[in-house]
DNA sequence: AGACTATTTCGCATTATACGAGAAGAATGT
DNA sequence: ACATTCTTCTCGTATAATGCGAAATAGTCT
């Protein structure tokens, strides 16, 4: 494997699991040697990416911190959807928590929530946590849009319990068919496949084209939600998904700024 | 310079002023080939540090995003020190925003809030965002505590305005005075410094014994503080930082758990 | 304080691999 | 289908990454 390959995977170490690791731990689990283990460290560190607070532990640095910032307030997706995402809410009485999801590393990932002035801010989608493909609408949306092959490997790979929890079938003609079914619907609502009691709306985000990088939605407790606001609210995720892309398609054209 | 350093300053280009970048450009601006800096550019995303919304254009990518929450939950200084910001604002009867802020780069840098019930939830400090040294109490109290050697070289290579809007002395002599006067308080009080308005109390937390990593403090509303209040919160402040401090060591002593 | 240990940096010979240039291959738009 | 990006690949050469052991530094304990 290449160098810098190896540097950025001693940054992937840092995991939920094992947040903290002494450089001679890490030294062995990358195979590498203490000295090019404190090396790849230090480089690491110099920039910010971890630290060590206490003397030999390591942990995610600060940069960390000052780059999340940095994508809330100029990342083109979440720039272009923050007000989409607003209007969202309004639009459902406050009532709800509006979701801008994307794919992440066969995962999906919510990156980030206008949460209504009435509502519970605690949703299962957190920012920034890697959620299955497989359950709750904003998941489940992406999914259907997936190219077929990545799907029968998916599918072939996932544990029986989790695919049959998420109701989508248990075979892969089952399967099929669903899927088909969130596809032409455009958009798909579950409950409480996350969170008990709540209701799921997402629909897919393309870009460029026809390849799905997300999806847009919001979770509404179902307690407060009738029937026909509930098909209300459908249609507004399933208009917000365009209004994203062409949002997206005009940044695309306004990006050839000059550089500093 | 090191291949791996290399890598990583290709890293460092995305800024706030500059967010996106193309091949072509960074390697113009890393003086590498293009080639080369496809090769870094796809190592970047490989790990999801940096990403291709739009193609051609990179921007930073997901895995900051979810880097960003695992501090969030897991980061030990954060960690401590969260329940005791949390007293912090509630015995200021939720009328502020607790903030806990960061040595960084010769900057400060807020990393954690909490934000009282009643208190208005934008601050100057905003999470993630580097602060120069000299404005504001959360700031000024770090500088304090600083080794007068680095002192000397960031007084002299600040810019006029700035230092004398510090309102900490604008000669070398009426600084050292001030700063020692903030050394023997053990808190901090400024106002108006960041945000019209606001009072800013802040006390240093050392790391390891007696350097400085930061510190703890409150921004509250000047119109509804009584000096009383104020007097009273000041104590407040001053006792969170030895907790976080006290609490740290136990962290560490803690963290000699088994690997997974 | 002063000796001890743990942590980190350094110097150096060896070896691997990162580098750039250009060609080849995808992808995109016309 | 063609032209124009955008991206990956190939390959010889030069460079810098590696591990070892030693040295320096920091931290700890009695």
């Amino acid at each position: 494997m290449a160098t810098a390959d190896r540097l950025l995977s001693a940054l992937g170490l840092f995991t939920l699991q094992q947040p903290e690791w002494t450089v001679e731990r890490a030294a062995e689990r990358l195979g590498a040697s203490l000295s090019t283990t404190y090396r790849y460290f230090s480089s690491l560190s110099a920039v910010g990416l971890i630290e060590s607070l206490t003397a030999g532990v390591y942990v995610l640095g600060p940069a960390i911190v000052e780059y999340d910032r940095q994508i809330r307030l100029l990342d083109p997706l979440l720039k272009v959807s923050r007000p989409i995402l607003q209007r969202l809410v309004e639009m459902a009485d406050q009532k709800g928590v509006a979701l801008l999801c994307r794919r992440y590393r066969q995962q999906v990932m919510c990156v980030h929530q206008e949460v209504g002035s009435g509502a519970d801010p605690t949703v299962g989608y957190e920012r920034g946590r890697p959620m299955g493909l497989v359950r709750g609408a904003a998941s489940q949306v992406i999914l259907a849009h997936l190219p077929s092959r990545l799907l029968k490997v998916l599918i072939r790979d996932m544990p029986e319990p989790l695919l049959s929890a998420a109701g989508i079938g248990c075979n892969w003609d089952e399967f099929r068919g669903k899927l088909k079914g969130i596809r032409t619907a455009g958009v798909h609502v579950t409950r409480g496949q996350i969170d008990p009691g709540k209701v799921g709306i997402a629909s897919p985000i393309f870009y460029p084209k026809d390849v799905v990088i997300g999806s847009v939605g919001i979770a509404l407790s179902e307690a407060e939600s009738t029937n026909k606001m509930l098909a209300r609210v459908s249609m507004l995720v399933m208009a917000a998904a365009p209004e994203i892309e062409a949002a997206l398609a005009e940044h695309e054209s306004l990006a050839l700024t000059p550089a500093a």
